[in-house]
RNA sequence: GUCCCAGUAGCUCAGCUGGAUAGAGCAACAGCCUUCUAAGCUGUAGGCCGCAGGUUCGAGUCCUGCCUGGGACACCA
């Protein structure tokens, strides 16, 4: 069920009603007019004396009304109406700044939205429902999901999260690279096994799989098949093999994703591109807008027109196609479906790849924005303080499945999001399995069951929750810090999807645990004494308590009731 | 050689379109559990933001050069 919610929160409206106030009193201080006013920004200072929101608008006018920025600052707040907006006092500070403390009562607002919206609060309407695809793992389907594919898939998964709730119409895939060589590389290693699981001799191709997968491939197809496949065709031996490795590399994909909390809308088959025509329809396309030429014997699309540093070759000069024509029928064909924007995910080792993607799209005609390419950056694993060596071609390398074994799912896709997608990351996986305060997962888990235990209690004690008590008992400073937190989450989504941050939702959910937590420690929940009070601190628990779930379901990660 | 990413507190990392005294977690140190879970809270300490120039009212952020680490540069996929 996807509700959008038009209105705007009430900490936006508090916002846009004092800005609206600052761009007034900009033109009655006679600074400047209609578009020589700046746009007003509010930024919620870091340093709390700094105000509850500060605006840098009369340094911002310093080049247009020619004068001294705390002068103009003066100019604004002298006009300033602050009737309609909550002010409480006005300050000038430093270079220039205004800082506004507020009257804070108005955040009390924003608990009967949370309780009204339940598991749709933060939800908004700023992505107006534009179709957008987000490509990413898309990890061959021969062997086991690695530490790097682990990044793309939280970080993917997480984004699209994000995307969809801010108001984006998502749609996940997958692509599947099941057409080329490294396909045929998986039937022979798959026949390989086979062989020797009957004891016969049979050599591993070059660049073979030497996964235990395959080698599990081989043993159950021996058992349950018996020896027939040594007498068949090598021909129709080999086509077996390959679409039996297919399919369970793809199970065993659908599995391991499935359990790390990741599902596609679309797998999508290479081979499929091939067999409904589409890669022919791509080349022909681009021959006819002359986005191609023959050299060498060769097909080469000229991709430098856009920006890429050299042509690519299309068509090899055996008349084999390169991996980058199937690549580019697939955009073609993402368009095709009517999204308007695409995204991929791509691991950073494909980084060079983004040029000759880019110039595709615009040589299909479209928009360079239209294409957002995301990189996730290499992880260095961790163990005691030491760097684990991988090794691809042993096998040995760390899977996604042994971070869900060892880690659990919760801290690794909380590691994951922690950081931002396109720089490097060190994963300490002793910290990450740590059980402890040092795992920064459980801080934010833990607030959610503290507010889970509060609940109990309450009704062991037969306190009946009311979501429509009267709030006025709130009003110490540490609620309503946890309120103003609470209040700033809908903007803290639409951020992470306009940056494509999936990290800042960790951040915020952070600084969201911990406002709970100082108020925990400073006042108590429930009192006996006073009624009023408990029954509206309830109210706030509920929605300090929908808040965390909330943001927690956006990366992936339980909301434990116990810890 | 060209390109990409990074270099910020002892460690791991934030830092939104340039803004105030550069933030957080962990580690360190000092306190807080007869009261809703101490996986918590309160406080202290810790920094030539790799180096050198430049742009301007103002640079961790933008530009140039350099140093260090990682990665990418196929008629492979």
């Amino acid at each position: 069920m996807r509700r959008t919610h038009e209105h705007m929160n009430i900490m936006d409206q508090v916002k846009e009603q004092l800005k609206t106030e600052i761009a007034a009193a900009i033109e009655a201080a006679g600074l400047a007019w209609g578009e020589d006013v700046p746009e007003i920004v509010l930024e919620t200072p870091k340093e709390k004396s700094h105000g509850d929101f500060a605006s840098n608008a009369a340094m911002k006018l310093a080049s247009v009304a020619k004068k001294a920025p705390r002068a103009i600052a003066e100019d604004i707040v002298n006009h300033l109406n602050t009737d309609k907006a909550s002010v409480k006092e006005i300050e000038i500070a430093g270079p220039g700044f205004i800082n506004f403390f507020m009257d804070n009562r108005y955040l009390i607002d924003v608990i009967p939205e949370v309780l009204d919206q339940g598991a749709d609060y933060g939800r908004s309407d700023v992505g107006k429902q534009k179709k957008v695809q987000v490509e990413f793992v898309s990890a061959n389907p021969t062997g086991n999901l690695h530490l790097g594919h682990a990044r793309g898939a939280a970080v993917g998964d997480s984004l699209c999260n994000i995307l969809d709730f801010a108001g984006y119409d998502v749609t996940r895939e997958y692509y599947i690279n099941d057409a080329g060589n490294q396909i045929v590389n998986l039937a022979r290693s798959v026949e390989s096994r086979y062989f020797e699981a009957l004891g016969m001799d049979m050599e591993m191709p070059e660049g073979g799989y030497q996964g235990a997968d395959v080698r599990q491939f081989g043993e159950e197809l021996a058992s349950e098949q018996g020896d027939r496949f040594v007498h068949v065709e090598e021909e129709e031996r080999l086509e077996f093999f390959r679409e039996y490795g297919l399919k369970r590399e793809i199970e065993k994909l659908k599995q391991d994703l499935e359990q790390f909390r990741v599902r596609f809308d679309v797998w999508y088959s290479e081979t499929a591109l091939y067999t409904n025509g589409n890669v022919e329809e791509t080349l022909q396309y681009l021959h006819d807008q002359g986005e191609t030429y023959e050299e060498d014997g060769a097909v080469w699309f000229r991709s430098s027109r856009y920006g890429d540093d050299k042509d690519r070759v299309l068509v090899k000069n055996d008349g084999t196609y390169t991996y980058l024509l199937p690549d580019i029928s697939y955009h073609r064909d993402k368009f095709g479906r009517g999204f308007e924007k695409v995204i991929n995910i791509w691991g950073a080792d494909h980084h060079g790849y983004i040029p000759r993607m880019e110039a595709a799209v615009q040589a299909l005609g479209h928009d360079k924005e239209q294409l957002e390419t995301q990189i996730i950056q290499m992880v260095n694993l961790f163990e005691n303080g030491e760097r684990v060596k991988m090794s691809k071609r042993t096998g040995k390398a760390v899977t996604l499945r042994d971070l869900m074994d060892e880690v659990g799912i919760d801290a690794t896709r909380y590691f994951f999001a922690m950081r931002s997608p396109d720089t490097h990351m060190d994963f300490d996986l002793s910290l990450a399995k740590s059980q402890s305060n040092e795992n920064p997962v459980y801080y934010v888990q833990y607030a959610h069951a503290r507010l889970c235990s509060i609940f109990r209690q309450a009704e062991e004690r037969g306190i009946t929750f009311d979501p429509a008590a009267d709030l006025t008992p709130i009003h110490s400073e540490k609620e309503l810090d946890v309120l103003k937190k609470i209040g700033e989450f809908p903007e803290e989504v639409a951020i992470a999807a306009d940056k494509f941050a999936p990290h800042r939702m960790t951040t915020y959910l952070h600084e969201l645990a911990s406002a709970f937590h100082s108020f925990y420690n400073a006042d108590r929940v429930m009192d006996a004494e006073d009624e009023p009070k408990t029954q509206a601190r309830l109210v706030l628990a509920k929605a300090v308590q929908t808040t965390v779930q909330n943001g927690l379901d956006l990366i992936g990660v339980n909301a434990p009731e116990t810890m």
